[in-house]
DNA sequence: TTAATTGCAAACCCTTTGCTTCATC
DNA sequence: GATGAAGCAAAGGGTTTGCAATTAA
């Protein structure tokens, strides 16, 4: 049976908390700022069973070979090629549709390009020459 | 300078013929029945090349944490949960628009689901019992 | 000839796993 | 006290890199 644990609790707060898309990495450190004994592999393990259950979703940015976490809530991502940032797209913000046999369960979407703030400081720096 | 490498043309060949998403290790063992003697790196430098001369496009299955290759020209992906297969699907089949500000360059989208085949087969499989 | 490319092996990074110890139920 | 979870360390898989040998230009 599953049980209640500090650790699935901390982890689980924060990728909720936080909804930064962070590495499993990045959630170990934090983690370790409560629980400071926690080790990478409980996080690691703790990870793949919410993704497992549904809790949580892994993705990856292509090109970074690393997973990262989000919720499972319907919305897309939209990573700057300038700061790295991944931004959230809310679902209501995208209007989709296809045409073909499969049946679609889950839908994907990665856009790439440059953020409003990377182009609006690229801008400035522009002005500035 | 960049040379013409029989290896660079193999590569390249089995990517645009087959058109399959396959991982580095399967364009490896490809590449070793054109050139027995080729290398495992070479295979990922040359990749790494083309990914960055704009000529192959590099992704991953979330979850698969491996990469795939496929050219450089606007397309989406549906993936396979049974089978595992991933089909292409023409920019055409798919109408898209958004509603934010950052500016996109690139848009990615990965289909989960089941695919026609598959759904056909489970009916089958269904009826059987 | 000479600089880019290859092969090889070792290093790297991220993730997973086996096993003992710990702690929740 | 059972048994699921954590900690630790080692292994695993995929990818990258340094360097000497090779080869296209």
């Amino acid at each position: 049976m599953k049980r209640l644990t500090r650790h699935r609790k901390v982890i689980k707060e924060i990728i909720y908390k936080y909804r930064d898309h962070p590495t499993a990495e990045e959630i170990y450190l934090r983690a370790r700022m409560e629980i400071p004994s926690i080790n990478l592999s409980t996080v690691y393990r703790n990870l793949k069973e919410m993704v497992a259950s549904g809790d949580l979703i892994e993705f990856q940015v292509d090109g970074e070979n690393k997973y990262r976490y989000d919720i499972a809530e319907e919305h897309y991502h939209f990573y700057c090629e300038v700061c790295g940032k991944i931004y959230d797209i809310p679902a209501s913000k995208v209007k989709l549709s296809f045409d073909f046999e499969h049946h679609v369960k889950d839908t994907r979407i990665m856009f790439r390009g440059i953020c409003s703030e990377c182009a609006a400081q690229m801008e400035v720096e522009d002005e500035s020459l």
